[in-house]
DNA sequence: TTCACTTTTTGACATAGGTCAAAGGAAATT
DNA sequence: AATTTCCTTTGACCTATGTCAAAAAGTGAA
């Protein structure tokens, strides 16, 4: 599967392909654990094979809001911290028991070195990314709450049947209670 | 100055850079000028080299919203149109008259397949622009209107002084009666 | 200097969505 | 099955910010 994700943006020989792999760990996540606090440099990139992640921060009134949503399919980091090694803003952690393959900095940074098509690859990923914040913003731009929902459930409508209200609620940028209320009415 | 750019992610050599840089064209623009219409493909790339430029969308009301202002030293396109070779969301315009170097998406792509420095610059900036998105989203998500326009006068100093209000408050998601208020207020 | 046009400020009022608190439901643990 | 803990819904009330409209201030052309 992660072989797919890699094929989908650039078309890997088969010797690059081996080794990328190879430098990938197989990791069982149980649902709850935290793989990166707030305030560390994020070391490993992971990719979720099966399960579903997430990115939260605490706010100052101790309350989690989430910042993003990483399901099947999709590599999980928090990009940032860790492609510039900087403090992240976020935590990250486990929203199911799940199968997550990790690739640590010092071996990307090998693979970007060594491999043009690395290079490439992290470049259509990181504007793939780029793009769906965007449209993230877009949506806590510009649209009302009830939109807000619509665009999540038709964009993740996986997660938005498999996690808490409110970590939704969060990510959406509004409270529990008035997701709540938008559910029911109708 | 677009040399100082380049060499902030990347030790590109001379002869690397003498290439790069002979691929871009030198641009006037006049202010009020749209460089991009909503709904194409954004072709170009480009570097201001002196003035302000901005992305912004036209609400169904009719009213506009600017999404990004891009000033003196940065890249300036719509990121994932140019990249992904797709709609844009976005439209561009000029804010004041200004120099820019454009290069076109044809000539970029010659030049990421020749270099892998060039295609590690690119994976680079858009890193940091996804970075800088992300602080916005926070931004946006978290934060009452007071505190997003002090962000945003901390962030963009320059900007914050040379655009009209009316830009500045849709770009921070609020009215500009209520930025209005906000700047009197203290 | 005056006129026309644009941008910003101010006031009055409306409302989406927040907060707090309590009650229901579900799910996990014993 | 009973108990505890967590998650969701509902109600009452509140507030930040939006909308509409008019006045004021700024800008530029003639």
């Amino acid at each position: 599967m992660i072989t797919d994700s890699l094929l989908k943006f650039v078309p890997f020989s088969h010797d690059e392909l081996n080794e990328i792999l190879a430098q990938f760990e197989k990791e069982y996540v149980k649902k709850n654990e935290v793989l990166l606090n707030k305030g560390k440099v994020c070391s490993k990139l992971y990719f979720v094979d099966k399960g579903i992640g997430r990115s939260f921060y605490l706010k100052n009134d101790g309350k989690e809001v989430t910042q993003w949503f990483f399901g099947n399919g999709s590599f999980m980091s928090s990009v940032d911290s860790f492609f510039q090694q900087s403090p992240s803003f976020y935590s990250i952690d486990i929203i199911e028991d799940s199968v997550l393959y990790s690739i640590t900095k010092e071996r990307m940074d090998l693979l970007l070195a060594k491999y043009h098509h690395m290079e490439k690859f992290i470049r259509l990923l990181s504007i793939e990314t780029l793009a769906k914040f965007v449209q993230k913003l877009n949506a806590l731009q510009f649209q009302t709450a009830k939109e807000r929902y619509n665009y999540m459930l038709t964009e993740y409508p996986e997660i938005s049947h498999r996690v808490p209200l409110g970590y939704i609620s969060s990510y959406l940028g509004m409270s529990q209670e008035t997701l709540s209320r938008i559910r029911s009415n109708d």
